[in-house]
DNA sequence: CTGGGGATCGAG
DNA sequence: TCGATCCCCAGG
């Protein structure tokens, strides 16, 4: 078993955002310690979203609502959210307290935990369980109520440095028609290659 | 492709 | 208060 102890320091989450994605969170190792199960998974799949200026942000033009302090915080905590009913996302929260932006995971490829994410997931395919930000929450445990706004250099929700070498391909967000000029912006990173994309 | 599902937030 | 909308997913 690989070791997952490591974290990411604190102020890796200082740096700019696409630096962070690229460098730092892509290919790092997403680890949840939730309900007394280990698991965890290589980062795949980033989108970057800027509250300054970004459309499809949900603190655009720094809009502080009861949903979008927690990207307000210091970098290096846990921004995840209720959506669709039924589905929770992972966010990474970037950059001094008083900003608002955050990476949001789309991704992981799975590889510590698999029977316990196969059975939070309901399903035994492998290639099913973490490709996608609403299906990596369920197969980690993370949900909005319990983890939103955590600290990630805790023992329940922490990220743990790349160890590989990889190609990186960037390309527009999804799900963000609505987001105009910021719809063309190639701020979705992901590993070239990596069959563990949620959309390519 | 379709539509479920509940929180969110701004309009009224 | 109300309802359009939403960074999705399972099923067919």
């Amino acid at each position: 078993m690989r070791e997952f102890d490591k974290k990411l320091s604190s102020d890796t989450y200082l740096k700019d955002i696409f630096s962070l994605c690229r460098e730092d969170l892509l290919g790092a190792y997403l680890c949840s310690n939730i309900g007394g199960k280990f698991t965890a998974g290589m980062i795949t799949e980033v989108e970057a979203y800027v509250g300054s200026c970004d459309k499809a942000c949900h603190a655009y033009l720094n809009k502080l609502t009861k949903r979008t302090a927690t990207m307000f915080r210091c970098g290096g905590c846990a921004y995840v959210y209720f959506v669709y009913g039924m589905y929770n996302q992972f966010n990474v929260v970037q950059g001094p307290e008083g900003t608002a932006n955050a990476v949001l995971v789309r991704s992981l490829q799975p590889l510590e935990g698999l029977e316990v994410m196969q059975q939070r997931r309901q399903t035994d395919k492998i290639n099913n369980l973490t490709t996608g930000p609403g299906k990596l929450c369920q197969a980690l445990g993370i949900t909005a109520k319990e983890h939103n706004g955590i600290n990630l250099d805790g023992n329940t929700l922490w990220i743990s440095p790349k160890t590989d070498n990889f190609s990186i391909i960037e390309k527009t967000r999804i799900g963000i028609d609505y987001a105009e000029e910021y719809r063309d912006k190639l701020w979705r990173f992901y590993i070239k290659g990596n069959s563990f994309v949620s959309k390519y």
